[in-house]
RNA sequence: GUCCCCAUCGUCUAGCCCGGUCCAGGACGACGGCCUUUCACGCCGUUAACGGGGGUUCAAAUCCCCCUGGGGACGCCA
């Protein structure tokens, strides 16, 4: 048994959207799960639609989701004389032969059989003609006529078609240039390609690749086709229908282990777990788990993923990311302003409560913000700072500014404390304390959040919302 | 039109290959509750599905056929 090697082969034709990178994803987990190779080819021999920008967005997505590749980048266009080395192989060995039929005559064609009912394709008139190269001459593989090419799908089983249904197709344009089956079979061969995972949409293409392949002898390898992601509205995911880049959820301040947790669980599954590190993707990864119906892509559980993750998260690390959202936000001036030491201490506390790593940013800004920027919510205000409450605020101020340092236990101490004395019950003093301190909105605890806060600034913010 | 593929709660899915243990399990969501100074987190509970019809069988979500519905492909695009 020969060592894997899978490969993910875009086309450098826009960014990577999370299609394509759960492609990818599922990929890499093949050749990872079984130690073998994960290659990387990029199919430019589109030279109109192909562009430099796209690569790059391609290969930024990828890392930033971990999805590391072994040995060189392969570029398509490169391979090209290889490529068409082979056409003049299956030329030689009557695989393959010359066609001079024109574009519209094959379209007329097409359009001939389908109105008859029949699968549009060649004819094959010039299969039996011998023609030599010459202007405007395509090369046709010479495709058996009877009989049917099949596989065994990796995801979806068996799966069969009558030859009867392909048509010699095209390998060498009239310009000289190799199409893409061709250029596929030849590079996933020469790169030792043992196991195709790719689209859905590659079914068809599947047979008329293995015909290639037996027509050159070479060993053919294991396909599997994984189903295409839906939207909202059950109707495929496109650019314009929602398919956003992978750099989109980045930007939104998701979490990479947590996009590719929940790539993973679409359209994959083990049991019923729904949470995997890294490592437990590639131990328990096999394609016979992956689902063979398309799914729809549910923004909200993708959410609850990611929160798992923002949860679990180490706060220095997560704190470094709010920096830099702040940054992008302020510019990075503004933002060296921020201690991030302070971040770090006030991360932990807004873990629980952020969605993503914007979300957090927003969160802190109760924190972030000095004492005369804080906005009162004067919903809040009205509510609990009362007189008698600012009267309740005056006397624990006092008890506040005579302790050295808060902490938890302090806090605490000092909150229900008063509460005890006064007989009362800690939702009256606890609700004015928060609105004091955080302005109205929703916060963390008071034990937690004061000590955060720090003396001075809580000193502060209970003094000015004793004088609203 | 022809060919290929698909079909379990609103969504992601387990179960299907090797029929009984499934009056179908888990997760997200929604709803209700507990915890509680607010908001979350967490915990507990409720809700909700085998597309339809025929078979086969003592027994079918599981096997077979048909229908319906969805998707994909049919390029000198990739």
């Amino acid at each position: 048994m020969s060592k894997t090697v899978s490969r993910f082969a875009p086309s450098p034709t826009g960014f990577l959207h999370i299609g394509g990178a759960r492609t990818a994803l599922f990929a890499w987990l093949l050749a990872r799960s079984e130690g073998g190779e994960f290659v990387l080819r990029i199919e430019d021999t589109d030279r109109e639609r192909s562009t430099k920008e796209a690569i790059d967005a391609i290969i930024d997505a990828m890392s930033w989701l971990g999805l590391e590749h072994d040995g060189e980048i392969v570029f398509q266009s490169k391979n090209a004389d290889r490529h068409n080395q082979v056409i003049d192989q299956l030329i030689e060995s009557g695989h393959a032969y010359y066609c001079d039929c024109s574009k519209e005559k094959v379209d007329a064609m097409r359009e001939s059989a389908m109105k008859e009912g029949r699968k549009p394709k060649y004819d094959g008139t010039c299969r039996e003609r011998n023609l030599g190269p010459g202007e405007d001459r395509v090369v046709r593989l010479k495709a058996p006529q009877s009989g049917s090419t099949g596989f065994r799908d990796m995801v979806k089983g068996p799966i069969s078609v009558e030859n009867s249904e392909l048509d010699d197709m095209i390998l060498r344009r009239s310009d000289g240039t190799p199409t893409y089956n061709l250029a596929v079979v030849v590079d996933d061969h020469d790169m030792g390609v043992t196991r195709v995972l790719r689209g859905d949409d590659h079914v068809n293409n599947t047979p008329r690749q293995i015909l290639i392949y037996n027509a050159m002898n070479w060993d053919v390898p294991e396909f599997g086709h994984v189903p295409m992601i839906l939207g909202p509205d059950k109707k495929k995911l496109s650019k314009r229908h929602g398919a956003l880049s992978v750099m989109e959820y980045e930007k939104m301040g998701y979490l990479p282990e947590a996009v590719i947790n929940y790539l993973a669980r679409l359209g994959w599954s083990h049991g019923d777990q729904e949470l995997f590190t890294r490592e437990e993707l590639i131990k328990y990864f096999n394609p016979e788990g992956l689902g063979n119906s398309p799914s729809v892509f549910d923004l909200t559980k993708f959410e609850w993923v990611n929160s798992q993750y923002m949860q679990q998260a180490d706060p220095e690390r997560i704190a470094d990311l709010v920096m830099d959202f702040l940054a992008r936000e302020v510019g990075e001036e503004e933002a060296a302003k921020v201690d991030r030491e302070y971040v770090v201490k006030v991360v932990p506390l807004l873990q629980p409560r952020a969605k993503s790593i914007v979300d957090m940013l927003e969160q802190s800004r109760v924190f972030l913000v000095d004492v005369s920027h804080l906005h009162y919510e004067e919903k809040a205000v009205k509510k609990f700072l009362t007189s008698e409450a600012k009267a309740m605020l005056e006397e624990l101020l006092v008890r506040f500014e005579a302790e050295e340092k808060l902490t938890h236990d302090s806090v605490e101490a000092i909150l229900k404390g008063y509460v005890t004395e006064k007989g009362l019950k800690f939702k009256d003093v606890g609700q004015p304390v928060r609105t004091a301190v955080s302005g109205g909105a929703p916060s963390p605890g008071l034990y937690d959040m004061l000590p955060v806060l720090g003396k001075a600034q809580t000193v502060a913010r209970i003094k000015r919302a004793i004088e609203l």
